[in-house]
RNA sequence: GCGCCCAUAGUUCAAUGGAUAGAGCAUCGGCCUCCGAAGCCGAAAAUUCAGGUUCGAAUCCUGAUGGGCGCACCA
């Protein structure tokens, strides 16, 4: 793990971080993606014909709706008419006719009111697209060298199994991780479990009253998870036992040897749970980082508030008031004296800015969350902290029947979904692959499993509500992680056929033709991962890339099923094969970025 | 009561303010003596409603309807 070394200021504002100045970029970006160098080479072309005193900010290309209007298309013609006093068409004609030439660029068109059409250069597409063949990067620019980004997931609770619902805040936010990464920023992971607050004493009492003991050497957390309901569920019946609780959790806050001790010890056979889920779904973090770690910087961070004059007291309790922002009171600290989630997440802030000093920090959360976001990171603001806070949140999942929850029972574990989705796979690939020896199948049932269910998640907008089917999460066929390891492993196969028709064949020494429309088309989308790929990370979607993915699995399918390629002349042949292995390469690497394996076999 | 989010084909989902709204599943019809049919080719089928902004709206604004979620001491 590396962390950019901290700058030599000496003069640094010495409270929590905050007012540190963010430090200045000083690597400058290298290359560009298709879309930016086309953007900015059109952008040139409207500016010195129409003056740089105009707003030129919205001109750019975009892919071509269509294939019958090029490849790329600007639609600044249009939009620029009013301001330029003249009809689009004479906009878009003075452009096309003054543009100087760029090596991508073959040919420019003006079809329609003002739209002008490009079409890209073949031997420029060619010398892309074979580019990518030597690039670990695929083509995508280190666009985030020089720049921190904490990434804060997953984040579960102590003594409570993860579920279904824990799955989109580890799944999304190891994606988002996994994208910043390639686009080069220093990414932080941070897991920030729940290992602090008032159920503890709840649990210590159910642990000491209630404790299954061989329970709790079978399925540790499932059982602390058992005695927590049914302490909680005493807690709201018997006012003696409430104020039991609320005893123990006194002890344990004011640092009780016994009650730490227990504490760490349900810490313990949490993480050590969640580490084997982790490790199923091929998750790692950088941090570890319970709010308990900040415990010791709660009372200074209210102790500042007041001091700002930002904090008062109210009803008992310490409270900042928003009203300048339309957003509701938050309290900072209860009238009981304890700290509550919003004092922890501003501490963890303070701390984050001034250990890591990073660019943006991004929080993946359900959506429920929105409202005590927009608290704390206004609060946070006006405390002066000038990096940029992300709220990146995803729609809740439910059940058909209702919204889950602990409480009403009708909970599905995340690991009974995984066993689930493994043994499907397994039904399917003993049945598919009756040659495979058994472990094979089982590793490969293991890699598709897993796949599914994450696919299933990712490929759709993070924004929206799901709704929880096991069909849905294990789809095996269309529009499903399955289908994209299908295409990959088809693949793999043909490379290994060729080996094996032509061992003298020499891939390198042919250059790639695109001969074929399906050809140029595949291609075509290859060269455009890159921008997919930025698009996805600005936007935290990782959606975005499982669309991308599924177009290019369904582009080679296509080609694979209607093209012959091994049958083809040679040339062609090695042409074929050549482009196979890009699409590979570009399949493998976008997987990747959904945490998703590719096996060679299925 | 106030606030946030959502509404697209029978159904589950796509669609950076741009040209003819795309897919999966389901339905119907083709394709395995041939490089892997978890596949390919084709058919039918949709922007909740009413206004507005714009050269151009599924997308932006206002309102209505229907759904989800949140709003003082849980996180």
């Amino acid at each position: 793990m590396q962390f950019k070394p901290t700058s030599g200021h000496i003069l640094l504002p010495p409270v929590w971080g905050f007012g540190i100045p963010r430090p200045m970029n000083t690597k400058e970006e290298t290359n560009k993606t298709i879309t930016e160098a086309l953007s900015d080479w059109i952008r040139g072309v409207f500016s010195e014909q129409f003056g740089a005193d105009i707003d030129l900010s919205g001109v750019g290309v975009v892919q071509a709706a269509n294939p019958q209007f090029g490849d790329y298309q600007c639609n600044a013609a249009m939009s620029l008419a009013k301001v330029l006093k003249r009809p689009p068409r004479a906009v878009s004609e003075q452009v096309v006719a003054n543009a100087p030439s760029h090596p991508a660029v073959d040919r420019l068109e003006i079809a329609g009111p003002g739209f002008i059409n490009i079409y890209l250069s073949d031997a420029w597409l060619l010398q892309t697209v074979s580019a990518i063949d030597q690039d670990s990067q695929l083509g995508v620019p280190r666009s985030g060298a020089g720049h921190t980004v904490v990434v804060d997931y997953s984040s579960p609770n102590v003594a409570k199994p993860m579920h279904i619902g824990h799955i989109r805040s580890t799944i999304i936010g190891n994606s988002i991780d996994r994208l910043h990464r390639l686009l080069g920023y220093n990414v932080i992971a941070d897991n920030h479990i729940g290992d602090w607050g008032t159920q503890f004493g709840i649990i210590m009492m159910g642990y000491r009253h209630f404790l299954d003991k061989d329970a709790l050497a079978r399925r540790p957390v499932e059982e602390l998870e058992r005695v927590y309901v049914k302490s909680y569920e005493k807690s709201r019946e018997d006012e003696n036992w409430l104020t039991q609780c609320r005893e123990e959790l006194v002890k344990l806050q004011s640092g009780d040897p016994e009650n730490t001790a227990l504490w760490r010890e349900f810490i313990g056979l949490s993480l050590s749970e969640f580490d084997r889920i982790y490790k199923r779904l091929g998750v790692s973090f950088d941090l570890v980082r319970g709010e308990s770690f900040y415990n010791d910087k709660l009372a200074d961070t209210v102790a500042l508030l007041e001091e700002k004059g930002m904090a008062e007291e109210s009803e008992g309790a310490t409270v900042v008031f928003l009203e300048e922002e339309k957003l509701p009171v938050c309290i900072v600290k209860k009238s009981d004296g304890g700290f509550n989630y919003a004092t922890t997440d501003i501490a963890t802030v303070a701390s984050r800015v001034e250990e890591f000093r990073p660019d943006k920090i991004v929080y993946v959360t359900d959506e429920r969350q929105q409202l005590h976001f927009k608290q704390f990171f206004t609060i946070c603001r006006k405390l002066g902290c000038e990096t940029e806070l992300n709220h990146v949140w995803f729609g809740l999942m439910r059940l058909p029947e209702a919204t889950f929850s602990t409480r009403q029972g009708n909970v599905i574990k995340l690991e009974a979904l995984l066993d689930e989705a493994e043994q499907r796979a397994f039904d399917i690939v003993s049945a598919s692959s009756p040659e495979m020896s058994e472990d094979d199948q089982r590793e490969v049932a293991r890699a598709v499993g897993i796949g599914a269910v994450k696919y299933a998640d990712l490929s759709q907008n993070p924004q929206t509500t799901v709704t929880f089917t096991w069909d849905k999460a294990l789809a095996l066929d269309g529009n499903s992680g399955p289908y994209l390891q299908y295409a990959y492993a088809r693949i793999a196969s043909v490379h290994d056929k060729y080996t094996e028709r032509f061992p003298d064949g020499n891939l390198d020494a042919f250059d790639i033709v695109l001969t074929e429309p399906i050809e140029r088309e595949l291609a075509l989308k290859l060269i455009r991962f890159p921008d997919v790929v930025k698009r996805a990370a600005s936007g935290y979607k990782p959606s975005t890339i499982a669309d991308y993915l599924y177009e290019l699995a369904q582009c080679y399918s296509s080609f694979y099923q209607n093209v012959p390629f091994l049958k083809a002349e040679e040339g062609i042949r090695e042409s074929r094969v050549k482009l196979c292995g890009i699409t590979a390469q570009v399949l493998r690497g976008g997987l990747q970025l959904l945490g998703i394996e590719t096996p060679a076999r299925i």
